[in-house]
RNA sequence: GGGGCAUUAGCGCAGCUGGGAGCGCACCACACUGGCAGUGUGGGGGUCAGGGGUUCGAAUCCCCUAUGCUCCA
């Protein structure tokens, strides 16, 4: 059967969703970035709601009741079966509409529908409903209100249509799926809506949030129950669009076909050929999206995720034949299907294809001496004549060096060799679940708050940018982790206020310390959190009196502290510009901390930063503090900042006005810290380190004002110290020191050689000394003074000059003993062993030793006994001749 | 968060079960030399990443730290 359908494009289709929405009362919010916000139990956005969680909890005021997203998400746990499967992507956008206490069920499900059959124009007869099999009201409401034929609708259990994640916020759902036609199906007789074949796809979920589930597992009816949907767009697009799968929707198509030209292949040629495509394909579109919201490859976390997904891409365009590094010529395409929705990816290409190309660069080392080690197992496999490289050397390959394991088979293949898969799966197993068994202790998934959920949701009113103590009262008191009424004498725990000066910390800057005082007492601020709500919380410890909630305080922060941090983060502004000039557009800041001491800045970079660009970078942010600019601070729209210059961090929360801090014309800023008045006021700036946190991020630490000040003293009384030892003026040290450590050379060179030359000149003396043992001279003496090199110049000097000989030399050096021995061949051959010689010989002053037969050395600590050691060889050696 | 590997001369690396710190390239000097990395002889250059431990003795074994690479979560 064939239907009509109009054919859109992805990118429309996004569009009219939002916009149908939009004509329902909801406000439309842009794509969260990819990095959770606030929100330690998440790597990556993985849902259209995850953004949204603290609207949900009700920890921070939604800006709208109503609101609509087109949210990007990636989920990475199948992602081995990307590309095997046409369905299966990291890759997506949710589009979703959601209602914080608002509307319910009866609006959710009339809307749903009539913008799938109105504004789509699905045809009805391919469309089913699933509900939750107990949930009664919405059988009533598709039916009677909605329309929906009863047949049409499918009672689900627990797994499939209720929504729980822990404990918190929950409800049952209800699925719509459209049926694709019994030629895309399994043909059993029982397919039906849930079955897994590809007839029956489930394409958005409304999920009726009205329950809370609490600790004893009962299910609280929600006063304000929320609506929270999730449409996979491209699953909707392929619907549209009449095709198979997400990679034949026509932007991914697009992208695709990149692909296939670079790599000359075209899109169903083969099998194996089309799963590499749709694997590079699916990768570098979260990749892109990834770069562009701040993440860079690493070894851990999300940074560990995008690596992972840049080098499989890269595997696969191996695969495909393709020889050069080529993914980063991708994201042009990318960047093209993309950017009417997402322009901040256009802003960011150059930056993103940049770490790209860096990445398969040095994947592609990886795999050059993944290479090289592969091929001696390979070659030690051959000579000991095996067929199977063991699983555990091809686990280390891929473990330890990070050689891909279908390479090493691909290899093995060539040299007619196989691995031993079950031992690579085993040991992969266990590290899985080493990793597993170390995390369970840790990290609570769901909707965990802390202790400071209890203090609820709002946000603190903030007036310490133009303050530095001002009246206010406590509103909560949290003490031993549970709400409290009063904090006595020597207690600590947090306070809440309802207004306060001191600074929370974020963005980097530390937060504020200071003092709370009240009648009959006072209580010292230690630090100040500000919580995701804006909430702000002072941990307290409480000096004399009682501190109660209601009463009326005093609250005054550490003004010089607060100096310190002001000149730190103004100053931080200006390093930022000065390194963008001095190294290039690509620097963006990935990190940041601002304290009354010092300052430190990371943000990305290829390579470390030469001795002299820090030098300019010193000076530029210098010469813009000695330019007294003004520090303007203006709060306006995200566009209109943007507009003016203004530099946008990363993962930047979107929200109606935002702060700019601007340096007159030289730095614009988005951010919420504290500044001086006038850069004049940051003193002086200067950078004491440079080093590297991972690849590709660089960090400055640095210090302004006072501290800079105090680090120059430092240094200088450790300059006048070393002149006063070597006697000479503080510009003169360097070269002072250089005599020195010449002369110093010198005069070891010098010892060394009169050393030798004594030793010398009693060389004889021991020959003449030897005792014959047999056809054997038995050769010993004493040497103080030598080390054990020295002793074993002396006793080959001895040897040289004598056909059959045992030389055991003793020397007494640093309160020490040290022992050689050694034998000529004719010797070893008339049976004697300077290790066992030796051991014997230092067994009498307390001490052992060994080596090998021609050459051994021991140690021995009785001073006392040295003497009588020494004329014990003859007959240690003798006994040991005789008994061979 | 949990593993694995690496760190030795300016660079690239070897150094086995603990017992003389080496190789190649580069560098310096001298000699030879019409050749694409010219040849020969000699020489300089080391905190064996840092710290602690075991041992008569540690580049080597153990522990901690740092840096880099890599896998898992």
């Amino acid at each position: 059967m064939s239907i009509i359908m109009e054919k859109m494009g992805l990118n429309e289709i996004r569009e009219r969703f939002l916009r149908f929405f939009e004509g329902k009362g909801h406000l439309r919010l842009p794509s969260f970035p990819l990095v959770p916000q606030g929100d330690n139990s998440l790597l990556l956005i993985n849902a259209g709601m995850a953004p949204l969680k603290p609207y949900f909890t009700g920890k921070e005021v939604p800006p709208s009741k109503r609101v609509t997203t087109c949210q990007r998400c990636i989920r990475t746990p199948d992602i081995e079966r990307v590309g095997k499967t046409a369905r299966h992507g990291t890759y997506f956008e949710m589009l979703g509409n959601f209602s914080f206490g608002d509307y319910f069920k009866r609006e959710a499900t009339a809307w749903a529908w009539e913008f799938v059959t109105k504004e789509m124009k699905m045809p009805v007869e391919r469309l089913w409903v699933s509900i939750f099999e107990e949930d009664d009201e919405a059988a009533e409401i598709w039916t009677k209100e909605v329309g929906v034929a009863p047949d049409r609708i499918v009672r689900l259990g627990r797994e499939d249509n209720f929504w729980e994640i822990g404990l918190g916020p929950c409800g049952p759902c209800s699925e719509i799926y459209f049926d694709r036609g019994e030629d895309k199906g399994c043909g059993r007789a029982d397919c039906a809506v849930g079955c897994d074949c590809d007839r029956f796809v489930e394409f958005w979920n409304l999920v009726f949030t009205q329950f809370d589930k609490d600790e004893q597992g009962n299910y609280n009816r929600l006063a304000n129950p929320n609506i929270d949907t999730g449409m996979g767009m491209e699953r909707l697009a392929a619907i549209m669009q009449g095709v198979n799968s997400l990679f034949e929707v026509d932007t991914v198509r697009n992208i695709m076909l990149c692909v296939c030209r670079i790599a000359g292949v075209n899109y169903g040629d083969n099998e194996q050929s089309d799963i590499s495509l749709r694997i590079i394909t699916d990768h570098i579109r979260g990749s892109a999206f990834m770069i562009s919201d701040g993440i860079i490859p690493s070894n851990e976390g999300r940074g560990y995720v995008l690596r992972r997904l840049l080098r499989r891409a890269a595997r696969h365009g191996k695969l495909l034949g393709i020889k050069r590094t080529f993914l980063h010529e991708v994201i042009g395409a990318v960047v093209a299907e993309n950017k009417t929705a997402y322009p901040e990816l256009a802003e960011k290409e150059d930056y993103i294809k940049k770490i790209v190309k860096n990445e398969e660069e040095s994947f592609d080392n990886t795999i050059d001496s993944g290479l090289s080690i592969l091929h001696d197992y390979i070659s030690e496999t051959i000579s000991s004549g095996g067929k199977i490289l063991s699983g555990d050397k091809a686990f280390k390959l891929y473990d330890t060096y990070g050689f891909p394991i279908d390479l090493t088979i691909e290899i093995l293949q060539e040299n007619k060799l196989e691995v031993d898969m079950k031992g690579f799966e085993a040991l992969m197993n266990e590290q899985r679940e080493r990793a597993r068994a170390a995390r369970s202790d840790s990290g609570e998934a769901g909707w965990d708050g802390g202790v400071f959920g209890l203090l609820g949701s709002g946000a603190t009113e903030f007036i310490g940018y133009e303050n530095s103590e001002c009246d206010s009262t406590v509103v909560a008191i949290i003490r031993d982790n549970e709400l409290s009424e009063s904090l006595n004498k020597g207690d600590e725990g947090f306070a809440e206020l309802d207004k306060t000066v001191f600074y929370g910390e974020s963005g980097g800057q530390v937060g504020d310390e200071g003092v709370i005082e009240f009648e009959g007492g006072r209580a010292i601020v230690t630090d100040t959190k500000k919580l995701a709500g804006g909430k702000i919380v002072h941990a307290v410890r409480v000096e004399s009196g009682g501190l109660k909630v209601g009463t009326s305080v005093h609250a005054k922060i550490d003004v010089r502290k607060r100096k310190g941090v002001c000149a730190n983060h103004s100053a931080t502004h200006l390093l930022q510009k000065a390194l963008i000039n001095t190294l290039g557009g690509h620097v963006a800041q990935s990190g940041s901390y601002v304290s009354g001491d010092y300052l430190r800045f990371d943000f990305t970079h290829f390579s470390p930063v030469t001795e002299d660009e820090l030098l300019k970078t010193e000076d530029e942010v210098n010469s813009a503090i000695l330019d007294s600019l003004n520090v303007n601070i203006s709060y306006k729209s995200i566009d209109e900042a943007k507009k003016d210059g203004a530099i946008a961090l990363f993962g930047e929360k979107y929200g109606s006005t935002v702060r700019v801090v601007k340096m007159g014309d030289y730095s614009t800023e988005l951010c919420g810290g504290c500044h001086v008045g006038n850069t004049s006021q940051i003193g002086l700036f200067k950078i004491i380190k440079e080093s590297g946190v991972a690849a590709g991020i660089r960090r400055i630490e640095a210090v302004t004002g006072e501290s800079v000040l105090k680090l120059l003293r430092e240094r200088e009384r450790v300059l006048k110290e070393a002149s006063v030892l070597l006697k000479t003026s503080p510009s003169d040290v360097t070269a002072r020191i250089e005599t020195f450590l010449e002369e110093y050379k010198c005069a070891g060179k010098e010892i060394e050689a009169l050393k030798s030359r004594l030793a010398g000149s009693s060389v004889d003396d021991f020959i003449k000394g030897a005792k014959m043992a047999g056809e054997t001279s038995v050769i010993s003496g004493r040497m103080d003074g030598l080390n054990l090199g020295g002793l074993r110049n002396l006793g080959d000097r001895i040897r040289d000059k004598v056909q059959n000989a045992v030389v055991v030399l003793a020397s007494v050096k640093d309160g020490k003993i040290g022992f050689i021995a050694m034998a000529t061949k004719a010797a070893v051959a008339a049976g004697a062993d300077s290790g066992r010689i030796v051991r014997e010989v230092a067994k009498i002053t307390g001490g052992g030793g060994g080596g090998k037969p021609d050459s051994a050395q021991a140690g021995g600590t009785d001073l006392s006994k040295v003497d009588d050691a020494v004329a014990e060889v003859y007959n240690i050696v003798k006994e040991q001749m005789r008994t061979n």
